[in-house]
DNA sequence: CCTTAATCGGACAAAACTATCCGATATAGT
DNA sequence: ACTATATCGGATAGTTTTGTCCGATTAAGG
């Protein structure tokens, strides 16, 4: 569904958002424990969410990644996939046709369409502060 | 959402699922064509479905791949899915974690629960049959 | 100023996916 | 039996994704 890229952006997004409301900022090597990732390859997924304005990072000591608190109610989940992954997921045709829409439909066009018009809006409607309320009330996860 | 591999798969399908109302079967080259993709790539994909079993294979001169007329009610997406792609698409976790259940969730899988609930069970109860509707009145396609 | 600790950025490596090529095999028709 | 036409199967190549390495840059603290 997700790249793996993608995958680990949103996990450490989440992570991020933890921290935030602490006050506190998170060192990469940290991150890649706490979600469980390739540190290396999560530094270039961090690194292309800062540039992206996602997230922001501070360097030398004591720097890190951080989500300024108020940004986590604006964050949604289609920002950070669309930041890595693009838009394919809920623009592009199920069956990879280049000209596929309702006027010249595959035919998967109409079974596919409520289950991406419903992905779109969950990504699209799910902030990363929503994500938060399960995660200290300890109810959710980020590794294993 | 789905590899190109197994976006090739449902569409040769779909194509001689076609094919099979008229009781004939289809050579490679004319599969290929018909659906746009690229003629050895798409061999070892039929190869692929011939060998676990959902269409079926014929050597030699007027040989070529075909669906039983009867089948085409029996064989579903989900089968020819979970042949190519397996069935981490609608088994597996959204954020990738190895053991995402409701037991131990990650912060997305209730969000993506009815995503997945409906994924699944699309492609589990739509068969070959279903989608030939739409072909044969002209309405979807399978190129461009 | 110097050391230390962090990200940045580019090159590189490994693995998976996509795609091609070609000889071997099977089979229908003559 | 021979020929033509099809799939089969293994080797190979190209591309993208995933992942690593390391020197350069930035900044805090003594």
């Amino acid at each position: 569904m997700f790249s793996k890229a993608c995958e680990y952006g949103i996990r450490a997004s989440i992570y991020l958002a933890q921290l935030a409301e602490k006050g506190r900022r998170g060192r990469l090597r940290d991150i890649a424990k706490a979600i469980d990732s390739p540190v290396a390859f999560t530094a270039k997924i961090l690194q292309s969410l800062a540039k992206d304005g996602i997230i922001m990072s501070v360097q030398g000591p004591h720097g890190g990644y951080e989500i300024p608190i108020e940004a986590i109610h604006d964050i949604r989940l289609s920002d950070i996939v669309k930041s890595i992954d693009g838009d394919r997921i809920y623009q592009g045709c199920g069956l990879g046709l280049e000209k596929c829409n309702a006027k010249k439909p595959c035919p998967l066009h109409y079974h596919f369409k409520s289950i991406r018009d419903e992905l779109r809006d969950m990504l699209q409607s799910t902030s990363l502060h929503d994500l938060n309320i399960g995660m200290h009330e300890g109810l959710t996860f980020l590794k294993r």
